[in-house]
DNA sequence: TAGTGGTCTAGACCACGAA
DNA sequence: TCGTGGTCTAGACCACTAA
C-alpha cells in the first residue's frame, strides 16, 4: 500500500489528497492531466467520494476543470477581478517604490460627515490620520484616514503609527476585504499643491473610502493623487 | 412516501431537493434555518450526500451558511462587487434618462494601437463610433469605441447603429463579460469642451475600456466624463 | 442526551469521449 | 470497448451545540 497518506490523524484525508494534486499541478500550463479520480482512489486508499471533495475545492477554487467522459484537466486561469489594495501595495504592483510620511496622528471626535460614513456616533473618537505618500521618492497622493478608535484600542499610543496601515489591521484581523471607492476629477488648491509639489490647478484624483471589515466599517478616508503621474486600474466581471 | 420528487425521470435529484430548499428559503430573513440534512433525506427518500450535494451548490451560490452542530441557516447577502455597465445602465441607476447622439460611426482601418488593443492586425477594419451622451439632457461624456468588425457582420449596414451597444452586443452573445478600464484625471481641450459645454480646461476624468467577451476583445474605447457631474464609484471584494 | 453538520466508506449504474 | 466524470445509495463515526 501507498504510504501517501500522513501519519498525522488531524490531517483530514480530504485535503491531504487536495493538497497533492494541488502540488502536481499548481505550475502546470493549462490543459495538462490531472490524475483521475481512480487513480487517486487506489493511490491513497480512500473512497472515490473523499476523492471527489478533494477535487471539487481544486474545481471551485479555479484551478481544474472537469470535462465529462474526459478528465480533469488544469484550468485557464481565470479573469481576476479587482480586489482592494493599500496605497503600498498599489505602488509596488507598478514596481514603485512607496514611502510614507505622517503629517498628523491624532485623537479627534468624529463630525457628522465622518461619524455617519464611520457607523459610529457624532462626537464618538476617531483617529485621524494624515500621510504624504511617495513613489520613487516623489509626491503621490495625499491621504486623510479616520479610523473608529473603539475598534482599535491602543492604536495610538506606542510612540508611533504603524508603519502599514492595512498590515496593522490585517495583524487584528480588521483589514478591509470589501470597499466602497468614489472617485472625482478635480484640480488642486494650494496647500495640496504645495504639498504634492503641483501647480495649483493641476488636475487631480480624488478618492473617498470606505472599508469594511466583516461587519464593521473600519475606515474612512479621503485621498488625493496627482493627475500627471497616478492612473487608476480596474478590472471588472459580471453578474452572475 | 412523499411524492416530492418529480416524476420526470430527467430531473436530477439533487437539482430537485436544491430547487425545494431556494423555494422555502429565497425570500426567507438572514438567520431563518433551513431544513436539516436527516429531514430532508426522510422527505425525498434520497441518501444523505444528495441531500448535501444540493445544499453545497446552495451554500457556495452563498444563500445558505452551515453552522456545524446548530444547522443551516440563510446566509446574511454578500456585499456585492462593481460589474461591468453600459453608460445607459450606469445612469439609469444614478436616476438620470441617459441620451446618445452619434457624431461618426464608420468603418475604418485599425490603427497600432487600436488593433494591440483589439488583439487584431494593423489595417484590419474596425468600426468607429463616437458617441455625445447626454444625462437628463445635460452633456455628460464623450465616447469614442473601435469594434472589431470581423466578430460583428452586419453592424454598420442597417442604415442606422443600435440604439444600445452592449444590448446588441448582447443579443450576438458578444457583451463583454470582463473590462479593463484605466481612469486619469485631466483637463478638456478646445473641442471637447465645446461639446460638452464646458470650459476649456476644466476637469474631466477620461476612461480608456477593454472589454472582453469569452476569449474575444470585443470593445476599446476611449471616453470623457465631465468632472462636474460624474463621479465614479466601483465596490471592490477581497483576493482569497 | 439528542440533533446537527463534517467526514468517510465501498460499492453501483449512467452518459459520454476516444480509440 | 474502456476509461472518464456525474449521480446515487445506505450506512458509519466524529465533534460540536443546545436543552
Amino acid at each position: 500500500m501507498d504510504h501517501v497518506l500522513s501519519e498525522d490523524r488531524r490531517a483530514l484525508k480530504h485535503v491531504q489528497v487536495r493538497e497533492y494534486v494541488r502540488s502536481l499541478v499548481s505550475d502546470g500550463v493549462p490543459g495538462t492531466p490531472a490524475p483521475s479520480e481512480r487513480e487517486l482512489v487506489a493511490k491513497f486508499g480512500v473512497a472515490r467520494m473523499t476523492v471527489r471533495q478533494a477535487m471539487d475545492a481544486l474545481v471551485i477554487e479555479g484551478l481544474l476543470e472537469r470535462v465529462p467522459g474526459r478528465g480533469t484537466f488544469v484550468a485557464r486561469p481565470r479573469r481576476t477581478v479587482s480586489t482592494v489594495l493599500s496605497f503600498s501595495e498599489d505602488m509596488t504592483r507598478r514596481g514603485m517604490a512607496p514611502e510614507s510620511h505622517t503629517l498628523l496622528a491624532r485623537r479627534e471626535q468624529a463630525g457628522p460627515g465622518v461619524a455617519r460614513a464611520l457607523d459610529i456616533l457624532e462626537g464618538d473618537a476617531v483617529i485621524h490620520w494624515r500621510r504624504l505618500r511617495r513613489a520613487d521618492g516623489e509626491p503621490m497622493s495625499l491621504q486623510d484616514t479616520y479610523l473608529p478608535e473603539l475598534h482599535l484600542p491602543g492604536f495610538l499610543e506606542p510612540g508611533g503609527m504603524p508603519p502599514s496601515l492595512y498590515e496593522e489591521l490585517a495583524q487584528r484581523r480588521l483589514r478591509p476585504t470589501w470597499v466602497e471607492d468614489s472617485y472625482s476629477s478635480d484640480v488642486a488648491n494650494a496647500a495640496e499643491a504645495a504639498l504634492l509639489e503641483i501647480e495649483q490647478g493641476a488636475p487631480v484624483l480624488r478618492r473617498q473610502r470606505r472599508g469594511v471589515a466583516g461587519e464593521k466599517v473600519i475606515e474612512v478616508s479621503r485621498s488625493i493623487y496627482r493627475g500627471d503621474r497616478y492612473n487608476l486600474h480596474v478590472q471588472l466581471g459580471q453578474a452572475d
